[in-house]
This record gives C-alpha cells, sequence and structure tokens, in this order.
DNA sequence: ACTGAGCGA
C-alpha cells in the first residue's frame, strides 16, 4: 500500500521516513519528494509498505504525529478507482483520479 | 528567515 506523508519538515529525509514506518512493518520504500531543482525537501513524502494492515496502523499512528517540531500528515496515496472514497466528486474519468485539484 | 500548498518522474 502507497502511503502519502504531508507536512513533513525540510530537515526529514528518506531515512527519516524510514525510521518512522519501520515499526509498524515492512517498509517496501520510502523517499520524501526532494526538488529536483534545488535538491532540498519538498516536504512530502511517499512510503510503500509490504502489509495492508500495518500500512493502516501506521497511518493512524503517525498522521498528525509532530516530527521534527512539525505535525506531519499520513493518508493513504493516490487511490486507484477502488471505492477509497465511496460516492465522492472525484470519480476516475482518467484512470487514476483528478490531478487539478485531488 | 532557504520554505510551507501539495500526490513523485
Amino acid at each position: 500500500m502507497k502511503i502519502y506523508v504531508s507536512n513533513l519538515s525540510f530537515n526529514v529525509q528518506d531515512e527519516e521516513l524510514l525510521n518512522l514506518f519501520t515499526p509498524f512493518g515492512a517498509v517496501a520504500s520510502a523517499k520524501v519528494i526532494t526538488d529536483r531543482e534545488t535538491g532540498r525537501s519538498r516536504g512530502f513524502g511517499f512510503v510503500e509498505m509490504e502489509d495492508d494492515n500495518a500500512a493502516q496502523e501506521a497511518m493512524q499512528q503517525l498522521d498528525k504525529t509532530s516530527v521534527d517540531n512539525r505535525s506531519i500528515g499520513v493518508s493513504e496515496a493516490r487511490p486507484k478507482s477502488d471505492r477509497s472514497f465511496g460516492n465522492s466528486p472525484f470519480k476516475s474519468d482518467n484512470g487514476g483520479y483528478n490531478k487539478r485539484k485531488w
């Protein structure tokens, strides 16, 4: 399961992210999206976990927690066309979901 | 006091 981690402090890097999620389960990949131009962090990242329920657990536990004096946000990343959002206005006309406002 | 909304390439 892919997880979207937002509002990260700019000090946080990939390994920090990894250290946060590892205790909850096997982490397939953890990457902070660093700005390709400047190389600095963009303040958000992605974590992919092997076990789905461990991921869910990690999300609940890590969401809105303070990391490096900043309250981070953890949520599922890019829901496909499953009913993650039930009957939300985010229908999938394009196979994923709208990139305009999401 | 780099810089604060956001879903990578």
